[in-house]
DNA sequence: GTCGGCGGTTGAATCGTTTCATAATTACGT
DNA sequence: ACGTAATTATGAAACGATTCAACCGCCGAC
């Protein structure tokens, strides 16, 4: 199957050149005269050479590609912030690889061994856990790294992360502002980290004005089927006893609460009982009830970590950098205004 | 900052041995003596040294990465296509690295040349449009390719794929089974392939059975809103003219044509009427009223396009394979058997 | 007529591995 | 002890690009 591979020598002989030429069409095309170029681009495409980046960068020192760690693929957060990486460096000239954790360290660290081995120019990574050690050894090895959607507690490695006190904050701010007063937070247990940043902005929110109240409600996972469950509790109780107001720890909770409170209880959204998700997944918008939730600048962030990355590769000062977003309130039917008083 | 970076030959004189040794502990550790194995290992990770593939790759020819281009990353199918194809690699000692083409055409061949320059091991595509000619030159390059979840219709190229047409066959077949007969097929343009061919076999299942009739209604596009305005139109029909079993084109549809069936006609689901979906995604079964849907077979196409690509790297017999993969329906709520004759 | 300068071109050295023929060492049977 | 085989270790060559000092004409200045 097809001769082995075409190298620049063969195309230095087709054109009559040296191969030092050859490489300047490549790199550096005007330093080279416009008949030889010609030639050696005609060469090129005659014999169907494909630059081996494997040499290239054994010889150049470093690559062209950045390599990005997410924790799960097919979250649209993070598929979305690829996307972004993806675009932010082609206009630098770089190409983003992609990994898939899936939240496992043993793939983490698979993924980031073969990052390494490949001296990538630089990683982003959103990691499972702390691995602060790892990031440290990298950082030693002459490796940029940023984190995304996660800071480094030992403040070492730099992050473009978002600030979920704050959005939990505004969520129930949005509630009360508009009318409600009987808060309910559902969540999964105040063990991930996201969980409990959320519920003390939503605290802090109630905190702030006289007359409300916040109850918590532990669901038993982050998914629609939990949602549902959690839902049908709030939704039997007697009105009097009924938050007017729910605020979700993700879109897919608040997805069940909705499912259980109109379908089972028959209650209207949000004149009986107003929600708001986090996260602005796809069918946030498409929900029976538009649903208002709350949404991180994805792409903003992608080419603020793309930015802080090359910033370090290039600027080396060392410092670390920590940029935190705030993610913002999108305004949907489940908590509008209610038409008369309840 | 870190000193410039630790190489091979570092260690070899640390551990005082020769350079080649050092190679052998790497890669032949058993023709090396324990003593000696133990010596090198001490001072490679005395070192942090880090194997560099730029170099490797240069020497031995090829890499260890398979390169994955997938449509979308953020569609179900294709982050656990990704993700068992990783898995499957890595049973091999091979890593995939995922690019995501956005289905836009430019975005897919920058990553085809992206993938030729790292003399990838080979490639797995799903592509945006016809890109014969591209595989043919990659062919002809000497770099294997299979298609996932697309044909080559000029038959060089192997594929994996799925038989949409058995798909459509077997949802319009349980509903008919299930003792519907006035069927409606929801989809958008059957200028998709997709499309057409479910619609395609609904059409052979319809057929195939007396007394039964099927109805096409064209939606705008394949999305939950596109859905539930197709949904609205049939649910404010008389009973006599309405269908009691539709077929959606995918899920987003189903659970548009769901919301709007329940929401605003309040008909039941599904003894007023039966639902079936395509794709099995995540809200498939967490729906309102569980969605029954066609699924593909993932996990097995994702290893069998790893084990096909391996098979034409190393067999090379020029012989293009092409395996069909047959959809498999997963019943739910959405299509049970009526509780009391309509 | 000589010389400096300049746009183009050359080709050897280099990057860090793997590979492989060769050498060195050890083991073993007689 | 000695020859032979088996086991280990060695180090130079090779992979295919980039880089860079040197070189080559050629023009214009003096």
């Amino acid at each position: 199957m097809g001769t082995r591979a075409v190298s620049i020598k063969d195309v230095a002989d087709l054109a009559q050149v040296a191969v030092g030429t050859v490489s300047n069409v490549l790199n550096n095309p005007n330093r080279v005269a416009d008949r030889t170029r010609e030639r050696v681009l005609n060469a090129i495409s005659e014999l169907g050479f494909v630059r081996n980046d494997a040499a290239r960068q054994l010889r150049a020192g470093l690559s062209r590609t950045i390599g990005l760690i997410v924790l799960d693929v097919s979250n649209p957060f993070f598929s979305s912030l690829a996307r972004a990486a993806e675009e932010a460096a082609a206009e630098i000239g770089s190409t983003v690889v992609l990994g898939d954790s899936g939240s496992d360290r043993a793939r983490e660290a698979r993924y980031i061994d073969v990052f390494e081995e490949q001296r990538v120019k630089g990683m982003l990574i959103s990691p499972v856990g702390d691995i602060s050690d790892r990031m440290e050894t990298l950082r030693n090895h002459g490796v940029s790294v940023v984190l995304v959607d996660r800071v480094d507690p030992g403040r070492k490695i730099s992050s473009v992360s978002v600030d979920d006190v704050a959005g939990g904050y505004i969520a129930v701010k949005h509630l009360l502002d508009s009318g409600r007063r009987r808060i309910a937070f559902i969540g999964a247990s105040t063990e991930i980290q996201q969980v409990a940043d959320r519920l003390e902005g939503a605290l802090k929110a109630v905190a702030e004005h006289a007359g409300a109240e916040l109850e918590v409600i532990e669901a038993s996972a982050m998914t629609v089927l939990a949602g549902r469950s959690a839902g049908e509790t709030v939704a039997a109780r007697a009105e009097d006893r009924r938050p007017d107001g729910v605020f979700c720890a993700n879109d897919l909770l608040a997805i069940g609460v909705m499912q259980a409170v109109l379908m089972v209880r028959g209650l209207h959204i949000p004149d009986e009982l107003a929600l708001i998700g986090y996260d602005d997944i796809d069918f946030a918008q498409s929900a029976v009830v538009p649903l208002t939730t709350i949404r991180k600048p994805t792409e903003l962030m992608a080419r603020t970590a793309v930015d802080v990355l090359v910033g370090e590769i290039d600027g080396g000062d060392g410092e670390s950098r920590r940029v935190v977003f705030q993610p913002e309130l999108v305004e949907r039917e489940s908590t509008a205004t209610v038409r008369n008083g309840a």
